[in-house]
DNA sequence: ACAGGCATCCAAAGCGCTTTGAATCCAGCT
DNA sequence: AGCTGGATTCAAAGCGCTTTGGATGCCTGT
């Protein structure tokens, strides 16, 4: 059923049809109502690729997900980012299209989404350092919105990002303040900008309370539980043991946990652990006492703002850029306690 | 930059620049490397928008995310599925399209996709019992595959499942083998086919070996670290607690791993644990020696060939359905052991 | 010299919609 | 009666591509 031949059963033109359903108010009322019960009846919708190519807009939306190292490793926030993207989207009547793409077909495939007139705009992920995405999509006038930001702290694009700096020095100065002197960093990859200032805030407050920052007791790499325990592992067994891990990632934090169980530690007693959570629908951190001490935010939560900022940009490119910081919580749980002196024994 | 332009910058009709990029025979070796070099050089690729009002078909395959529960959740196989369609689909031209959605739209969304022919085809995710999507997708003539099966047995569709039955009888046989009569059972939801197969392989087994199944030590619900935690927890506090678990999703077990470890017995010793594994990039079943003794089929692989068959039955309709089934490996790690009396002390 | 055949190329229609500009109708007013 | 103007409706152009059905030119063989 297309828009001809339901104007012919309606007796109607194809205009008048088209006007109804996109709600112009060059038609009446009653005739209105006639085409709408016609539509439901015939479950007639206009067709996307017709109506996108007559208007211009595809009223598509595009996320370019970078898989990342040997394993081609999908980022475990990812499924929650996209479901708050896709409520903004499915409110506003846009689809959401995915390219999953190796890191080094990346920019290809944001000059393809362009030149072939798939999307409307998109959403950026991962942005790293020197990050060569602002420019090109400048380059290229498609609208875009970074979900974290590029190093470049210009205010000429739009992006949402959580306060990682503060976040981790506030997780930092709580171990401090516990008493920890010997605190591990077990960071994401160091080329992604939020690690790089997820560091720079866990630095700020080591040195803020004049502790040292040994080499030994910073880590940084996949996003994985075995990367977790592994890193954990191998710092548990050094001469000088962190009593304290500061972790990026509830996943990463649950390879310490494995880790400082294997040993026979206590993780809130001989060793503390304070992660960062995403609020994973899958991970949450514990259901009344949170499992982790936690720096949090909801990045599904993110992800519908991220997409409604997106939005609004498509709707008035002329607006100005906005940028959006959002403060964590740091969140008590079991994870912590007073530094002891029995992990070193 | 359109096909027009382009073809006047040539001095070629659009007709021979058109045939050219898409490779028709009717156009001299020459020219074609005239036009593709130049459609390179202006960074020229058709609108997708066009080519499919045109040629109609979109290119694009739908994927319709149910979110499940409360907490909406995203199952956690999902990115690594999706990245393994993205595979498949990249390589042949093909995009792909999201909708995440509430269970009770989900009809909704696959009518709409096919009214605004926004789609060629869809891959249903999720399964379940008296699962109504065969029967509309087939009433709105949309090519689809399943991933997993719905309880219907025909071969009137194409599904690409995992033998759950056959994995969870194994996976009990072996947990009987060592010994362990209370057997515990913590699975996914029970609406969901694969939920259902997984218990009928575990009561086969059971019943096989001559041994109770209790309705304390059945248990179904979301697949999160929280809901295999308070299981496993809740079980373990029974006068006659279980001594193994076999658990239905790696982020069950690593929440029962919490509660086992919380009561402080010994994963591997005290209590047995064998979960499903389904290969998520980000939860690797440990580098070495596996940690969980696993019933294992990767999923992303999966949604790679899950994608195929699609792509498959779309270039022929045709064709007769198809149907796979994959046998998982049943893989050994350090969770499970022999019985022992221990845990019941 | 001419028909036949092949290799190239092209004009125009059409995909299903939106949207411009115009037509039609029917009060309401002078 | 005649004019104006608002309310409806419509015909037709156009979005950027593919594809049908020629057209053109060139080479062959007779």
């Amino acid at each position: 059923m297309n828009l001809k031949q339901l104007s012919e059963k309606l007796g109607l033109s194809p205009t008048t049809v088209s006007r109804a359903i996109n709600g112009y108010p060059e038609v009446s009322e009653t005739t209105r109502m006639r085409i709408l019960a016609a539509a439901k009846e015939y479950n007639y919708s206009p067709s996307a690729r017709a109506k996108s190519l007559a208007t211009g807009r595809s009223m598509t939306i595009g996320h370019v997900i970078p898989t990342s190292g040997a394993t081609e490793m999908v980022n475990p926030i990812f499924g929650d980012f996209i479901a708050g993207a896709g409520e903004t989207y499915a409110a506003a009547g846009y689809d959401m299209m995915l390219s999953t793409v190796h890191r080094e077909n990346e920019l290809h495939a944001y000059r393809d989404l362009a030149a072939r007139c798939a999307v409307d705009g998109v959403i950026v992920h991962a942005p790293r350092l020197n990050d060569p995405r602002v420019d090109l999509l400048r380059e290229l006038e498609l609208p875009f919105v970074f979900h974290g930001r590029a190093p470049i702290e210009d205010k000429s694009y739009s992006w949402l990002d959580i306060n990682n700096t503060r976040a981790f020095e506030r997780a930092t100065k709580l171990l401090c303040d516990l008493g920890h002197r010997n605190i591990a960093l077990i960071n994401g990859d160091e080329t992604m900008d939020f690690a790089l200032r997820r560091r720079r805030g866990f630095v700020n407050a080591m040195e803020a309370a004049g502790q040292d920052i040994r080499p030994d007791w910073l880590a940084a790499g996949e996003m994985t539980e075995s990367f977790g325990f592994e890193t954990a592992s191998r710092m548990l067994d050094l001469p000088e043991p962190p009593t304290a891990f500061l972790v990026s990632s509830i996943i990463m934090a649950i390879g310490a946990r494995r880790a400082i169980a294997a040993k026979g530690l206590r993780m809130g007693r001989e060793v503390s652990v304070v992660t960062h959570d995403d609020e994973i629908s899958y991970l949450k951190n514990g259901d009344t006492e949170p499992v982790f001490t936690a720096t949090r935010s909801s990045v599904r939560e993110a992800g519908r703002r991220t997409a409604e900022l997106l939005l609004g940009q498509i709707a008035d490119p002329m607006a100005d850029t906005v940028q959006e910081l959002w403060e964590c919580d740091l969140t008590l749980g079991a994870s912590t306690g007073p530094a002891t002196e029995l992990a070193r024994t």
